[in-house]
Formats: C-alpha cells, structure tokens, sequence
DNA sequence: AGATTGACCGTGT
DNA sequence: GACACGGCCAATC
C-alpha cells in the first residue's frame, strides 16, 4: 500500500461492498471521512493498481449511470460484470434503490 | 512548490 | 427530464 491514508481507506471500503450490490462515489466519499471528496474517490479507483483487490467496477455515480472504467470496453465491460454480480439495471443505469450498497 | 486534472455531487434553469 | 454552473477533495504532471 503506497497510498496515502484516504486512498487506502477507500480501498478498503470500495473491496468491503458486497457481491451483487453497488455503492456510489458519494457514499464510498463519506464512508473515508470526506462527504465531498467523490472525485477524489474516482481518482482513487483511476489510478488504483490492484483490480482485484478493488473491485472499481462496483462503484458508480450517484444517480446510478455507469461511469469511467478504462478497461475491456469501458461501461460495457463494467456493466457486463455488475450485471452477471447479480445487480438490477434499470436501462443503462444502475437500480440502486435494489442493488444499491445499503439498499 | 504550483497549477491542472479527474471514473463527482448538488442545485438551478 | 435534460443541460449548465459552481464547489469540494486528493492525486498527478
């Protein structure tokens, strides 16, 4: 872990969320003890190293749009993954009011 | 050390 | 419901 304190906790946070279930940058945000540091969050799983000890793909924005994933082919690759964890999509969007973290 | 970026969020129109 | 603006944070160049 060659990260600072906040990014670890994230990390940490974004590998604790449940198979099947998905958590917002926000939350995730407010979970490392800073409501309003979202963005950092995604800088976070951006510049993250380790994959799979964090599943990124599990992470999405607040309104439940797929975001980001610069891997295989990006939100279609994320969503595939979510979709075969179990989660509910609502069109192209995550339902988070039946996958989301606390849901 | 300074400025810019980035996978955001909330609010207003 | 969709688009636009500002604000906050941390990491990167």
């Amino acid at each position: 872990m060659t990260a600072s304190s906040f990014t670890s906790r994230v990390h940490a946070i974004v590998a604790s969320i449940p198979k099947g279930r998905v958590a917002t940058y926000g939350q995730v945000a407010k979970a490392a003890g800073n409501a309003k540091a979202s963005r950092a969050v995604g800088m976070a799983m951006s510049r993250n190293r380790d994959p799979k000890a964090v599943p990124c793909h599990r992470v999405v924005s607040s309104t439940g749009a797929l975001t980001g994933y610069g891997m295989g082919k990006g939100i279609i690759t994320k969503k595939s993954i979510l979709k075969k964890e179990g989660v509910l999509f609502t069109g192209e969007k995550v339902n988070l009011e039946a996958s989301g973290w606390k849901g």
